[in-house]
DNA sequence: TTGGGTGCAAACTCTTTGCATGCCC
DNA sequence: GGGCATGCAAAGAGTTTGCACCCAA
């Protein structure tokens, strides 16, 4: 049985948890639910910000990560910590797509991929520890194909 | 058998290395290693120059960033990325004790710990992947034991 | 003696905050 | 109409760079 939200638009759906969340629409918001589910890889503030002050609606910078906030705390985006001091944020769309990612430390491509062992072995895994694990993230480093060649 | 170098300090390992990569010694570099060796849990670049400016010898920032630059390359710290925008770097000590972090989302704690299976599976999926995989850092995010409570 | 190490200060980058204005509800 | 959302600007926080001076080699 499918879940019938996942037929809506990421956007949509944020848009609808975070008016159920208590927040309120703004024209901002919209600019930056509507860029993001767009993109195809994750982001950051900054080229948000870039994106959307090139294009037709100009959103300031405060709002980008007020917005980024509101989003995370419902777990509508994900954090990704590539190096680079930089913290990159991606859609978090339906359930069966849980992801980590490679990055390339010559280049900085950001490449996702999934591995159902590795999500068992981390699930196990965090059943042992002396914490209540609720989230987790792997990075993978290297060089991709490009750079090697 | 054991590798003679184990029983060196780190920080008498890590300035022999330094050394042989070409790098000179100075005040600032033997302050910082002593500090690093004497650290159990991963530190910021401004907790080193905190901890070294309320001790005897005092260290500009710019010198604590340099050098752990240098020790980053060698591979004789290795980074920790544990949210909250900062990085922390803790000191590679010997061979067998690779490890990953617990990271308390709640009180900051961070918490080394250390799994067979998932490094067999993080092994084995580096060699599946389009890229030359060199490194790999796994955090788990959630609760620890003292917060729960 | 010489070139790299060091410290200081300033520049830079990314993120957060304060506040006046505007718009959703 | 009230109060949160927004934009701007300025403040913070972390990191990097420029440069004069010092010291290891």
């Amino acid at each position: 049985v499918r879940d019938a939200r996942e037929d809506l638009s990421w956007a949509h759906r944020a848009a609808e948890q975070l008016g159920a969340a208590g927040y309120r629409r703004g024209a901002a918001r919209d600019a930056v639910l509507a860029l993001l589910d767009r993109q195809q890889c994750a982001l950051s503030a900054l080229d948000i910000e870039d994106a959307l002050r090139s294009g037709a609606r100009s959103v300031g910078r405060a709002s980008v990560y007020r917005i980024l906030d509101q989003l995370e705390r419902l777990d509508l985006v994900q954090k990704v910590e590539a190096g680079k001091n930089t913290v990159l944020y991606e859609p978090v769309r339906g359930g069966h797509e849980h992801h980590h990612h490679l990055v390339c430390d010559r280049c900085g491509r950001l490449v996702p991929f999934a591995d159902e062992e590795l999500e068992r072995t981390i699930g196990k895994l965090s059943r042992r520890v002396p914490f209540q694990v609720s989230d987790h993230e792997v990075v993978l480093h290297g060089a991709c194909d490009d750079c090697v060649r």
